[in-house]
DNA sequence: ATTGACACTCTACCATGGTAGTATGTATTT
DNA sequence: AAATACATACTACCATGGTAGAGTGTCAAT
């Protein structure tokens, strides 16, 4: 049987002879590699790097990655349970398409929870919440300003966190990242748009300050319009491009 | 190597030889072995056939089961997701004790998310679905009359559902399906109180007589206070049980 | 009696070989 | 030429063996 420092340099030897992609870079045998394979393609998928309907193969992924099918596959469950891939028994992976639907849907989740969150903290919060959030809106308009897109996004999703977390709420913030994750795509179709940003920002402002004000019912509404926002968009895009969105 | 058929004999001489459990049940090798493992571990924990901080090992569930440790394994990463058990790598894995914090939580993202169904419905819904949620109500009376407890926790699982399915939205129904695991394992420990059937009863007919007539925020609110009666209970169950619910 | 090292046993994690089922291309029949 | 049976080449799924690390008990040293 073979060990696994043969397997690893069997993939060396592959890496060098394909094209390398972003999901091909060297693993950490240390920490759990079903983790960093699962994060990984998350990655690849939702940024767009990896386009909907292309195969993702246990055996391959195992040998361009230099791991063993399990880790691999255990990735590609929870991706479709993500709905990120359609596992078809005997077939074969790929990834999904991005369907309307299922923004859709995502949206009407995200919005409600949401919506339940900003209203709650408005009822009440830390000051130390409002001073973080306050640095990370200063830091999402030097972002802005400098037309670092990436990093928005990261602030963006920050600041969605930081208010599950000042809420208490860790498991609401797993189910918002998760079906969020079908509205990600849909933002790296349309992403470059810079006064779609500092609308974005404007919105982010306006919901901490209703916050800040103890205003239940505005948290709750300038929430749901700016979670409503990239709907919008997706809906225009699927209009644009109907070799990659569907319904 | 040892084939299947092998294997499943042996676990059939273990089955005869060991006290049988509701896990322990022949597995039908025609269909996803993982996906009937995590059913039946998952009814086990939510009926609280298996207690808290009790163990699950791959090994023992395999040989018990008569299948291989990878699906078993498969299975636990499902229900660890979830948040019924606690894998502690190199450890073992163990039933999650009901956690009030968790409990609170799963309330709040149902109530958030069924909430935003029963305004959606109350703003439209078919004919048909008016129906069939009459004639469930029907059935979960009769439930009520013959005492028949698991049949009512069907229907009210069905009644739940079929807002759901109503609203078009089915990964609704996934979040709150899994979440509400939580708050099942709550009400297996306070079941047998048939007065709080009947006011569950009495709370169901009202929200879909708000669907009925239209009144979005009736229907929202009544909702809202149906589902924060488990929550009661497990606060009042938190007390009495130190043994079963942390926190 | 207390503490330390160390062997032993247990676990989940990963590697890898085997199996059944689906799709596809290729002969063979009509 | 069109349709059908069939071989072939995939796939995901499952079985099983190996490995590193965490817990525990024992025995030696202090």
């Amino acid at each position: 049987m073979a060990t696994k420092r043969s397997n690893q340099i069997e993939a060396e030897e592959l890496r060098q002879s394909t094209p390398s992609s972003t999901v091909l870079q060297a693993i950490n045998p240390r920490q759990p590699i079903a983790a960093q394979i699962y994060e990984r393609l998350r990655r690849a998928i939702t940024t767009l790097s990896m386009l909907p309907s292309e195969a993702l193969s246990e055996k391959e992924l195992s040998l361009q990655l230099g791991v063993s099918r399990t880790p691999v596959r255990e990735a590609l469950i929870r991706l479709a349970d993500e709905g990120l891939i359609d596992i078809l028994p005997q077939r074969g992976s790929f990834v999904a398409p991005i369907r309307l639907r299922d923004v859709e849907e995502a949206q009407f989740i995200r919005e409600s929870l949401e919506v339940a969150v900003s209203r709650r903290l408005a009822g009440g919060c830390s000051r130390r919440f409002l001073t973080e959030i306050k640095s990370n809106l200063y830091d999402q308009e030097k972002a802005v300003n400098t037309e670092a897109l990436d990093l928005f996004l990261d602030l963006d999703e920050a600041f969605h966190r930081s208010f599950c977390e000042e809420a208490g709420l860790p498991k609401s913030w797993r189910v918002i990242q998760s079906v969020k994750l079908q509205m990600d795509r849909v933002r790296y179709l349309s992403l470059p748009d810079l006064g779609h940003l500092r609308v974005l920002l404007t919105q982010h402002r306006s919901i901490v300050d209703a916050i800040e004000s103890g205003d239940v019912e505005k948290a709750g509404n300038d929430m749901a319009a700016h979670l409503r926002e990239v709907l919008r968009t997706a809906r225009k895009l699927s209009e644009q491009r109907r070799d990659l969105v569907e319904n």
